[in-house]
DNA sequence: CGTTCCCTTGAGTAGTTTCAATACTTGTGG
DNA sequence: CCACAAGTATTGAAACTACTCAAGGGAACG
């Protein structure tokens, strides 16, 4: 598979647009990065307001992304392997919000000059690249949505469901589970309740036979009954056959 | 100004990048759009799902993002005139979300190809566009933040002062208030509330002596107190002085 | 000048938070 | 291998925030 084939960018789109990446350019997009490095529990991979000049792959394990402000801390983003954490600190310079890493992950940077050169002579990954950015911003927006129309258990399964559908793409889900380095802390906080609350979610879900969030493991129950209740619609993590893009527009090629 | 020079783009990256295109970039970004066309209120704009080879530069007036589901809708962003509202339509192809007019908007669309030819040949200009939705991605994850963080005063406070911070940047907000098309029920949208709590929101606000929220008029009485009732931190904006972004660092020159 | 949409207010209820106390897990050192 | 500490999860009760239902008032538009 492409994961041996490409160890560090090897889950890249992999579910999405992976099949619109040309060999010379799934070769050339592996050789951008350094060395493989790994990040502990917790460690923060970027800080927000910083100025970087290199950006980051996340092979393995997952990171949030996370917004302070008066001491508390709200988690804005949750980042699975395949994802090109920071790729946007290449547009921007200077994150607006922090980036850190959840359990034992394995990283690997790409310096942005060389970032540059695939602008300057690689429109049609660039324009991958750019993708793949803008389907955070469509995760952000769901997120969005989850927060402001649903009540707690809602939250709660959109999220379990979205997260097992993001590693199902990047061939990291179990049959009906995943591991995780999420504690209920973390869920609380992902869906803007209080901790005591969400453990009553954790409860009901449970109990409803939707899901299971125990210690590092999710299991799914009933993977259609979670979604439903999350009101989980697919399409805007435009996975293969959601919006089906790619399949009847050549992206580019400028005509 | 920028404005008169250039009537359909002029307002683009105001207050933030702009300086960092040079006369030539805007001239051809001018000359890219399409003849300018007028949108009636709550006219949609672009479909969620449909298939899209144009892009659309918001010129006058104001726009929403909108997410459906069971007949709900869920308004998770919104824009002001210079945004290029849809330019993700041209990595996306297919939009998650619906793009809907608030009030009276001119818009001009540029067709893909054209924004192809700039992929392949304005690598600088091409980074600027890129810039320009990660803009937008900040601003959903600072939503996200207010969603998951503040009671429903500190997210009515956080939204007056974004957008009048946003309106003062591309020089559409009078000193202390700014006009909207905005009523209480999408106020109520926005801050994941009710439209009868929100208006308890509002009627709070003005008590507090710290905006005035009317049909159609925004009043800021005290910014700085509005400011800190919804711990609003501008710097997400990426306006000029905030991260001061292309100062110390020349964008989109490879080395 | 009436219709319609929007705003406003009140009262009861549901959802969520807070505070507090207890149990369970995991890791560490004796 | 057990004891302890620290973090995490669980439960209960009271307080609060926000929602729902309902009705009345005000502004805008034809």
């Amino acid at each position: 598979m492409q994961s041996e084939k490409y160890p560090i960018s090897g889950k890249f789109l992999l579910g999405r647009l992976r099949h619109a990446m040309t060999e010379h350019e799934e070769d050339l997009l592996e050789g951008l990065f350094d060395a493989v490095e790994e990040a502990e529990h917790e460690q923060v991979l970027m800080q927000r307001g910083q100025l970087y000049d290199k950006s980051t792959m996340l092979i393995e394990g997952f990171a949030m992304r996370t917004i302070q402000h008066d001491g508390n801390t709200q988690i804005v983003g949750f980042q699975v392997p395949g994802d090109f954490i920071d790729l946007h600190a290449f547009a921007l310079k200077r994150l607006d919000h922090s980036i850190v890493a959840l359990g034992k992950t394995k990283v690997a940077y790409v310096p942005h000059n060389r970032l540059h050169k695939v602008m300057d002579q690689e429109p049609h990954l660039a324009r991958l690249l750019w993708f793949s950015t803008l389907l955070d911003a469509a995760i952000h927006r769901e997120w969005i949505m989850k927060l402001g129309n649903l009540r707690a258990i809602g939250r709660g399964a959109h999220f379990l469901a979205e997260v097992y559908r993001r590693l199902e793409m990047v061939g990291r889900a179990q049959a009906g589970s995943f591991d995780t380095p999420l504690n209920q802390r973390h869920l609380a906080n992902i869906c803007g309740t209080t901790p005591v609350h969400i453990n009553r979610v954790v409860r009901d879900l449970k109990e409803a036979g939707l899901a299971e969030f125990q210690r590092g493991h999710v299991t799914i129950i009933n993977r259609q009954a979670l979604e439903k209740e999350g009101h989980f619609d697919p399409s805007y993590l435009y996975g293969e056959g959601d919006f089906a893009i790619g399949d009847e527009l050549d992206i580019g090629q400028a005509d």
